[in-house]
DNA sequence: TTATTATGTAGAAAAATTTCTACCTTCAAA
DNA sequence: TTTGAAGGTAGAAATTTTTCTACATAATAA
């Protein structure tokens, strides 16, 4: 029997994954996590086939999580499951660990594809994915700015546009607010703005 | 038998939500849509004693789809469902016709009450929304939320906007810069925003 | 007319952010 | 293999921002 750990605030959508989950194997066990902590907690004293982990949840530093996930654990396996269609964060959970990166949007076949995929021990990228990664590889550099982002820097900066402060960061990542500090002034620097409201500005023309 | 109709764009989010119907009403009736045209259709031909709707589904126009709900089947009721917590969308939302406006991140019993509300006909509002919204409806200036700012404030608010600091702002203005903290602090009370970002999502959306 | 509220203003203290300097590592170039 | 740049981390000091309290004045409601 495939044993599955779910992680996601929404009560609706971890009901939505067990249906789908238990049409596809039958029977499952299915674990649930509603924040990382938990999900943490339950890794620690269980092993599981797959993790199914929602990439934004409130409170909750997904890609830290990820990648302590991968090092703690690795050889969990894990799904990265986004509201919104692949976005420019996929590469990053792609490389901090994650075994496949899909957007709840996609077609049931697609969802049960990928699980299928990871369980076999394979990993998951879309069509889409896949064609924009191999572009970004040939054409070496992005013309996005955020790539130029080392994965700390990009960390903090999706923080600081999720509207998180300094000292909310420091807390989140265990560091000191200097060191966040730090960081904000040197990607503030390689980014070229000023400001949040600057930063906000270039992210959202980089569909970020 | 209740006659539902869920329309979001998220299969797993639909299952999840058709779980929770079928547990408070059994047998129900639950129709999907996965977008807005889907749904008017289904709308066209059919009645409902409650309609889901999901605010964040690309390509749709969720505002403007709610507002066309509410001019064309008066007696529809539409419960707005969203990612995130209350946000600043909620209010426009209610006027635009809404019965309810509920997070998914809302505990199962919530969730549960808001929807027999409405089917009672009744309105649902969450309690901290409800306090912002009487508060409102009082205070007579529903329009545009940046006219209930002083002039004052107002004219802070356009420079905030601009990517000024409090500082500069002092400067500008010959006033102490806790003058300026102090009108920035209740114009951000006023908005029910808590940091920048919100503000400039809440001057994007009302074209300031 | 009197009581209340909304505004504009600050001082002082507390808290948060920024700046500067600096110390390791890692990794790649010379 | 040395050298140097990039990246992650902080301590301390300097600044800035926020908070709290307060006090006029004008507008408004009772």
């Amino acid at each position: 029997m495939k044993k599955f750990l779910l992680v996601d605030d929404h009560v609706v959508v971890r009901s939505g994954i067990k249906i789908l989950l238990s049409e596809i194997y039958n029977p499952a066990e299915i674990h649930e996590a509603m924040n990382g902590d938990t999900a943490l907690a339950k890794l620690k004293t269980e092993k599981f086939d797959l993790t199914i982990l929602d990439i934004q949840m409130p409170n909750t530093d997904t890609l830290g999580l990820m990648d302590f996930i991968h090092i703690t654990y690795p050889e969990a396996k894990v799904l990265m499951f986004s509201m919104s269609a692949e976005n420019i964060y996929a590469r990053r959970f792609m490389k901090a660990g994650a075994y496949g990166f899909i957007s709840k949007e996609a077609p049931l076949e697609e969802i049960t594809r990928a699980i299928n995929l990871i369980l076999n021990g394979k990993k998951y990228i879309s069509d889409s994915f896949a064609e924009k990664l191999a572009e970004d590889t040939f054409s070496g550099k992005s013309g996005n700015p955020f790539n130029q982002l080392s994965p700390r820097e990009f960390e903090i900066v999706s923080l600081l546009l999720d509207g998180k402060t300094v000292t909310d960061i420091s807390h989140s990542l265990n560091i000191q607010t200097s060191t966040v500090g730090t960081h904000k002034a040197r990607l503030f620097e390689k980014l070229g703005v000023t400001n949040l409201l600057e930063l906000k500005e270039l992210a959202t023309t980089n569909n970020l």
